[in-house]
DNA sequence: GAGACTATTATTAGAAA
DNA sequence: TTTTCTAATAATAGTCT
């Protein structure tokens, strides 16, 4: 065996040979790594790595677990201290799709089967005491649509306000706009 | 100036003297993103560390973005490659439990009503051709509210089959446990 | 909190197993 | 892919500003 090299100095720049660069990822992934749980254990800080290598692999580490500080760097930006601002947007735009749909569809449901009743109501002309059949039925539909229009809207400010969503844009509005205005506040007869 | 000390060895557990460990926080700190920088760079990587001090001061660093790595790593675990399975657990137990609450208060008023628009009926004995009112008014709601079971159910389903919660302890069953049995099917008359 | 210093320890490039 | 070896390079504990 010949002497061996020791220590060069390398350029910051990708490391084309894919070989090459396979070794220098173990090597400082293992040291990246074991420099984190000496902080963690010397500082008692909490933290967590998260590497994707360039074939797509991933490796993490967390203290006390990913999870455990993934969640609650998540969960920051509420307040002011936005001195980062998290993102999980794939799933919540899932979610979000869903719930809007589920909504418009209920809400157009909800409409239809309403002029439905005010037909059939008119053609049978029930009367109990002041309030009409409707009144009985309709209105914990209506109490509900309108409870769950607010909530939606809520939703609704909190994702335009930054607090989940970054991927600036605000592609938010075009893709996932609600039919907010398909809900009309109870009728007249109605009256909640 | 005396001359100075140059590095020792330190043990491995928490500093205990506040502005020692300060002082450790910052240089580490400053050396491991700096290291997580250059892997970056060297080989090509994406990474994401997420530092929060003993004081719960959020530090973090991403390449290309902290959010970016953060989403891609909070998608995986839906396959077959578990190596990593993340969390996200406090945002979404909180709007699983919203959602649950909505869900319970809106079966429990529907059931009320039900029992209402039942006594109603009953007193009234209003029929229109084999089918009675509450036929035409209670349809639209008890579809809707099985619609809701199906999706909370698949929702649970999903939750305890790991795709998005990890921290063992099936703790979700007993915390947010929803009240499907409070779902009853159609009553007969409605003949769904 | 952030820099400067510097002796010392830790990491690692390169080559090879 | 991981590990060994060695010499060169980088990081940093302790101290002072």
């Amino acid at each position: 065996m010949a002497k061996t090299a020791g220590r060069r100095k390398i350029e910051l720049k990708l490391i084309e040979n894919e070989r090459e660069r396979a070794v220098t990822l173990s090597k400082r992934h293992d040291g990246l790594f074991k420099k984190a749980c000496e902080l963690a254990t010397l500082c008692g800080a909490q933290i967590a790595i998260i590497l994707f290598t360039i074939s797509g692999k991933p490796l993490a580490v967390g203290s006390p677990t990913v999870a455990n500080v993934v969640d609650k760097f998540l969960n920051l930006g509420h307040g002011e201290n936005n001195v980062i601002r998290a993102t999980t947007n794939s799933l919540r735009k899932a979610k979000l799709r869903e719930l809007n749909q589920e909504f418009n569809e209920f809400n157009e449901k909800f409409a239809t089967e309403r002029k439905h009743g005010q037909t059939l109501e008119e053609d049978l002309k029930v009367s109990l005491g002041g309030k009409t059949y409707e009144d009985c039925k309709s209105n914990i539909g209506t109490d509900q649509l309108l409870q769950i229009k607010c909530r939606l809207e809520q939703l609704k400010r909190d994702l335009q306000h930054g607090c989940y969503v970054e991927s600036g844009s605000s592609s938010f509005e075009e893709d996932y706009e609600m039919d907010l205005s398909k809900i009309e506040g109870p009728r007249d007869y109605l009256k909640l």
